[in-house]
DNA sequence: CTTAAAAACTAATATGCGTTAGTTTTGTAA
DNA sequence: TTACAAAACTAACGCATATTAGTTTTTAAG
């Protein structure tokens, strides 16, 4: 009967995975069911599994896809030339960028992470420990060329990882303040601080 | 048989709260059954009850408990007559050591707040959302008194509520700084960048 | 020692979950 | 029109959940 639709340019698997991160995202990982994931879609639970391996693999599948993308990115920021500074920079707008345009995905694999099985939870806690210490090399390398304060570098790391991971809350304000803006003024803050 | 193991200074009620806030923190409030809280406290799940109303209404108790030590703070803070940098950094201060010393209740107010049932959920809602306001509000009156940089009130609240609360990750990896440091560096970073 | 309340227990209920099996419908190409 | 595969369906299984009811054990005071 029902169809489950799919965009012009999308499979049906892709079109499940971006209705289960958005479902993921509200509920969380195990409030959400398969049932509602299934209706949100037009169709039947079961019919489902004609597309997917289970419920958990859903999971893997957004949490690894986003954690690609930002290693990616470190990827071509450690190996650009330019200062710490505008290196830094260019990771925070990164993940401004990342965090608002690819939001439900995004959320998911910062907060149901904890909820994917083994050998995958360990997988993913080892790159999120590996994407921060790749960071903090970047930070100790300010520091050393006297570009950066000589905070503790995990602090430093944390701290701005922590500040754009927060987004999430602005999603929902769209506050009179454009995307542009929002990302100018939190680079300037991460940056310079908020005294004048 | 076996007895709910109550600290000396401490209620049953209260020994179950605080085994319920690590249990929610460590799986999430979905996650979390009464069984394995039950099993924490040496004793089966329906005995429990004998104590609390329901598995939900722990979940309130955690999370506005939390929410009235922070409006609290704050209201403090506004009736200072201190500058506004000196309150702002006041303000960081409490929520760094509160969730340090108070981190599964803190933790779980920050991200099983979501499962609250109505009317709770929408009284929590309205807490956060009158939090930052009134944070904007503090702000707004430093930008005013030329002490603080015209930044976008809400992404500078944004960005300190959500760096601090970042601080989740530091608690599991204990890295050869001691708590003072941390707090030190981040009131550094959040008021004054990291840009040399 | 008796007694009454506090606090544990066992048993059971209703509900919802992910998933599988088997069947029917739909869409497409020969 | 026929035939085949893709994709939907219904029914059901096994399991876990929060919670209730009713009963027994433990605790502590008179």
């Amino acid at each position: 009967m029902a169809k489950i639709k799919s965009r012009n340019n999308t499979t049906k698997k892709e079109a499940i995975i971006e209705q289960a991160a958005f479902l993921f995202k509200t509920k969380g990982y195990p409030a959400a069911s398969m049932r509602e994931l299934a209706i949100a879609l037009g169709v039947e639970a079961p019919s489902l599994y004609n597309y997917i391996g289970s419920k958990s693999e859903l999971l893997q599948t957004i949490c690894f896809k986003v954690a690609s993308e930002f290693s990616f990115n470190l990827e071509r920021v450690e190996n650009s030339s330019e200062s710490t500074i505008t290196n830094v920079e260019s990771i925070i707008r990164f993940h401004i960028q990342t965090m608002l345009s690819r939001f439900n995905e995004v959320y998911v694999a910062n907060h149901e992470w904890k909820h994917l099985k083994e050998p995958f939870f360990s997988g993913f806690l080892h790159f999120r420990r590996d994407y921060e210490k790749r960071l903090m090399i970047l930070i100790e390398a300010g520091i050393e060329k006297k570009e950066i304060k000589n905070l503790h570098p995990y602090v430093t790391v944390l701290t701005i990882l922590s500040a754009v991971r927060g987004l999430e809350f602005w999603h929902g304000h769209k506050k009179n303040v454009t995307a542009q803006d929002l990302e100018n003024d939190m680079v300037n803050h991460l940056l310079h601080g908020i005294v004048k």
